[in-house]
This record gives C-alpha cells, sequence and structure tokens, in this order.
DNA sequence: ACGGGCCTCCACCGAACGGTGGAGGCCCGA
DNA sequence: TCGGGCCTCCACCGTTCGGTGGAGGCCCGT
C-alpha cells in the first residue's frame, strides 16, 4: 500500500485529488495540507511514501516544503503538481530534490502511474517540463548572481540606477556595473529588454 | 434543483468540484467541459442554470467562453472560478457578463452558496476581487489609445525610440511623443516602469 | 462648420543611461 | 596560498532618454 499526503492550498484540488486516488486500491491518502508548515508536520509525522505537493502556497513555499521534507522524512518522495510550468519553477524544484513534476492537466490515469513510480524512488516529469529542461540545458546562458538579480528585482520596479542604488545601499556606480553584466548575461541591450527577457526566463516573476 | 455546468481543463479540479458538489441536495452537476468549445457547446445543449468556469483554457479562453455562453445560452450564469486574481482578467470576465468571480482557495461552504446566489441571478464577488475592482474603480488611469499600446509593445520587446520608430514606421518624435503619453497616463517615469506597470494591468501580456 | 481627440512631427535641453577600463576587498575551493 | 569569482566603487565619454512647447492634418460627432 503506497501512503500518499496531499499538499495544496487550494481545498478543490485537495478534494480533486482524494477522490481520484480513492478509486486506487495500491494507494491511500493519510493526510492533507493547505500549506507548507503543515505539510512539513504531516510528513515528519505521517512518514509517507509520496507527497503530492502544489509549489504556490501560503506559509512556506514549495522549494522550501521540498527541502524541509527531505530533511525530517527523507524517505518521503516529494512528487510536485502545479499548473505553473515556469523554467525557473521547475529547475527550483528539481534542484530541491523533487522526485517529479507534473503539470495539474494531467489525465488520471498518468499520474496514479507517477505516483507509483515516484514511491519506487523513479523521477518522472511532464513531457512538457521535460522538455523545458532539455532546451534549458542546450541554450545555457550564463545564472545571474544573486545580486544581480536584486538589482535586476528594482530596476524591474521603474527604478532608475540612483534610485536602486539608495533601495540596495550601494553605489550608483556598482548598479551600472551590475546591469552591465546582466545585459550581456542576457544577451540583450538595455535596462527594459532586460527585465522582460528575465521575465521569459523566470529568473523575476512576471507581474 | 440548480443544474450546473464545470468547465476546467484540469480533469483534478473538475473530478474536486464535482465531489464538493455531490454532496448538496439542491445542486445537480450536469456536465463537464475541459475547455471553451466544448463548453459552449454543452451549455447550448444542457441549459445549465450555473456555468462554474475556469479563465485559462484550450481552444476557446475564459472570456470568450462566457461571451459565448452569454449567447447561446442566455438565461445561463457563469460563475468565474479560477487561480489568477490579475486585475486584467476580472476585468475582462465581469464585463463579458460573468455572474462571479471566485478564487480556488474559496471554502466549500462559500462556493456552494455562490453557485445558489448566481442561479438566482445575483453578482458574487471573492473579497480580494471585490477589493481590486473598488481600487480600479478609484485611481481611474486614463485608458491608453491603440497607437499608444502599439508604442508600448515595441518598447517591452527592448527597442529603443529609433528602433520602435523604424518598426512602426514613425519618426523618432512620434515615439517620444507617444512613450511621455503614456507615463502620464500610467502615472510613471521611464519606459521600464510604464512596462511593468502595463503588464501589471494586462494592457501588454506578461512574458 | 466647428471643436476635440488622435496621430504625426520639429527643435532644443538637461539628465539619465550605456559602455570602457580600470581597482580593491572578500571568501571559497583547488 | 593562491587563483578566481563576486561585490563594490571610480572617472570619463558619447548616446539615448525624458521633458517642454509647440504645430499641422485627420476624422468623428455635435
Amino acid at each position: 500500500m503506497i501512503r500518499v499526503l496531499i499538499v495544496d492550498d487550494h481545498p478543490v484540488v485537495r478534494e480533486g485529488l482524494a477522490g481520484m486516488l480513492a478509486t486506487e486500491d495500491d494507494l491511500e491518502v493519510v493526510g492533507q495540507a493547505a500549506d507548507g508548515l503543515e505539510a512539513v508536520r504531516l510528513a515528519a509525522d505521517l512518514r509517507p511514501d509520496v507527497v503530492l505537493s502544489d509549489l504556490r502556497m501560503p506559509n512556506l513555499d514549495g522549494v522550501g516544503t521540498i527541502t524541509e521534507i527531505a530533511r525530517v522524512a527523507p524517505a518521503s518522495h516529494v512528487l510536485v503538481l502545479t499548473t505553473y510550468d515556469t523554467d525557473a519553477d521547475i529547475l527550483r524544484a528539481v534542484e530541491a530534490g523533487a522526485a517529479g513534476y507534473l503539470l495539474k492537466d494531467t489525465p488520471r490515469a498518468v499520474l496514479v502511474d507517477a505516483i507509483r513510480a515516484a514511491s519506487r524512488g523513479e523521477t518522472v516529469l511532464a513531457p512538457a517540463v521535460a522538455a523545458r529542461l532539455v532546451r534549458r540545458l542546450r541554450d545555457t546562458h550564463e545564472a545571474l548572481t544573486a545580486r544581480e538579480i536584486d538589482v535586476l528585482h528594482v530596476v524591474a520596479s521603474g527604478a532608475s540606477n540612483a534610485q536602486a542604488a539608495a533601495k540596495l545601499h550601494i553605489g550608483e556606480a556598482t548598479v551600472k556595473t551590475h546591469l552591465l553584466h546582466i545585459f550581456t548575461k542576457l544577451g540583450v541591450e538595455g535596462r527594459t529588454a532586460a527585465v522582460t527577457r528575465a521575465m521569459e526566463l523566470g529568473i523575476i516573476p512576471a507581474p
């Protein structure tokens, strides 16, 4: 019997998943959580074989939840089930140790198979997700540093170099340096292009 | 008996909604659709009292679906149930004739009450949605003209004034004039801020 | 026919931005 | 310990951008 913990902040989705899994003889829903903290607590408590979790949640986000569960319940395999297929989301979830990444339009049969695979320790990716990961590896644009992303965030909100410098407590020259690095890394010319490109890549959230 | 049609491209959500409504004596799920076209077809066929629909769907998007259903089945009230609470989404849905706008984290009791209210022709809005609509009416930033939106599109892609002028077959001075108008209308300073603000407002699509 | 948006364009100016070529300090892994 | 990435900052320059104050032509509704 595969013991499953369902994590999602939407009651509708929890109900739907529980209903789907209830008819499978070898699956048993042992608990439900509405946010990340509750998920970690229940995972530590129940030691489920598979945690079926959304990424966007209150209190503790998906990536943090995955990391924590890997710590407190290392035998549990976390399967991400989400609507969002942004590059950054996928990458971070997989890096955090997700056993798989499925989208919410996954057909029922595929979902239950994925849960069984995850319980055996296999990695399951939705086709669309796999494609993105491959593309990601292919055109390997250099990663921005944490500070560069900070600058990009502030600039995206419309700040001038001087305003960004003030907000980040650094000199204006430094902001310009970071921006120039960002431009070359993203292969663009101009702050506006950098912002939209970064949104495409999921480096900063689209508004 | 209130007859309900469920529209969502995620099987999980459809299952969850159906499960939630099944236990209500006065509600009956008469059909489910996975995309907009199917929704319109079923609405015309089944004449449900309430259509519970997502906004993001394949084939025909939420707004188009609402418009079409209003045409082919005017007696049906469409209740939007979605994860997204973007300004533009809400406004367009309500303009298209939605009877209400709920978010997917709506508790079960509120949801079923909303369906009953919608079947009586009442308008139901999630608190967060209502707040946004009010805010929208308050700081009533003037609408951009079609040409201004054209300019904004090109600028959002990272074009300089000169490049934008070339792409739109107008002079650079004209681009600058449009941009200045855009800045005052959106209440921002700088092209980058204009782009992100326009994305927030749904004037141009977020990447 | 007249006013009023909308789109187009001009000249001009100061400020901000993009770009170059540095340099020093920090920390981490080889 | 010694490189190497990262963050920080400087001076300087040319270009672009933001902003002002116009102006003419177009179409639409009154």
